[in-house]
DNA sequence: CGCCGTATTGAGCGCTCTCAAGCTAGGTGG
DNA sequence: CCACCTAGCTTGAGAGCGCTCAATACGGCG
């Protein structure tokens, strides 16, 4: 945030943009935040944003790095709700219950802004512009993660590398993604565990549909994977 | 909605009525629909409402009767993606692609408003109040359905008799309800069989929890179906 | 270089599915 | 009124996918 450039690349891709007022969109000397985001948090791996239960006040966009909201199960396993990364907005459930329902933790060194619902509400409301958009995107959250209702692991865990293809940047000028969560992020999210994840990872590797080792992602033949997703294979 | 009466408590409970005109909330003879509620349909068992990629152009409040949103997968089994019951609203999802999803059909007879989303759009715009609410209305669709996320079959199924509790109208005086959907219906939405939910129901019959026979379903120990649906028994 | 968290791989078990055989309830026609 | 019919429900036996438990390999970091 130290310079228009760096400010302004950030804010690319940011589901949140409209929102911000002009100086974001088209220069200023970035110094000062715009006027729905009100303070800029910076989070180093695994610290915490939010606890469940804490008061609903803010949305938060992600300018860079990754999140997870989880919930911890009554066997004292780990429940992943979702991943959120950069451009992508965590808030919108809790305007129901009036508090945050997870935990939500960095998975990465996370630079987030931070929005406050009454900000929010009173910008939607003086452009009538925003109402649509505003609608249309908490509508897109109600799609996300369908690929959980999968039957077979194998099929999961296809539409989940393919939803993480979309959502992550490459590596510049590349088609190698850095996966800023471990097997076993994957599994709580998925519903499976480290192993199973491990094992397919392995098979699809061998199939030639994806090269993967450890943090680093590359997918091979897209159109192979969609069809483990949709358990064609 | 031949009278005001049956006008009146078909509207009893259902979220959409802040939006609806006064005639609606407080009296009127009932003949002439409310300002944002244009049309008025009437559905017969298994008669569909819309199809998937038909053009977004409506909501539709349930009130009276049951309907389910479900796709089929590429095995060609029906996957349930909801169900809705009285005072529900469906179309939430089909703001941010324009078309709708799934397919929607009538699980019993059943009659529905129609909004059209141009009308929802100028009434929350011309009444503030209205925007947080609506708000309100879809972030309480993104908490839908958590329970899915369970691991076993028996957690899934208890979660979901609980979820059904709260949302459908037991029999007059009573604590009995009519289920408006099949064992299939269960399955394909909790992603098990019928078999599955047939066993599962007769075991949970014989630990006294729940006393089920074909569409009658009562609940004998709502805490105990609680520590069924958390993994604790 | 050695340590420790993470990932991989293997062997055996258990939950849920598949396949199959009755059973029940509600509707139809004689 | 009852025999029949059919769709949905129940129950059983066996199979397979993903889990548990366990051993080993890898890799980042001090």
């Amino acid at each position: 945030m130290d310079n228009f450039n760096l400010k302004f690349s950030a804010c690319l891709g940011c589901h949140f943009v409209p929102f911000c007022s002009s100086e974001c969109n088209h220069g200023g000397n970035g110094k000062q935040l715009t006027s729905s985001v009100k303070r800029l948090l910076r989070l180093k791996r695994k610290e915490v944003l939010y606890l469940p239960k804490h008061k609903f006040q803010n949305f938060y966009a992600i300018q860079k790095g990754a999140l997870k909201t989880y919930q911890m199960e009554a066997n004292g396993k780990e429940l992943i709700r979702a991943f959120y990364f950069a451009g992508e907005i965590l808030g919108y459930k809790a305007i129901a219950t009036g508090h945050y329902l997870f935990s939500a933790t960095a998975l990465t060194d996370t630079v987030i802004c931070e929005i406050p619902y009454d900000e929010f509400l009173k910008q939607v409301h003086a452009e009538p512009e925003l109402l649509k958009l505003s609608f249309h995107l908490i509508s897109k959250q109600l799609n996300s993660g369908a690929y959980l209702a999968a039957s077979t692991a194998e099929q999961r865990l296809a539409a989940f590398l393919i939803d993480l293809s979309r959502r992550l940047r490459p590596a510049a000028n590349s088609d190698v993604y850095h996966l800023p969560l471990s097997r076993q992020d994957m599994g709580n999210y998925l519903r499976l565990t480290a192993e199973t994840i491990s094992r397919l990872l392995s098979k699809l590797q061998k199939a030639r549909v994806i090269a993967v080792t450890q943090k680093r992602l590359q997918i091979l033949e897209p159109e192979k994977l969609e069809l483990f997703a949709e358990g064609l294979v």
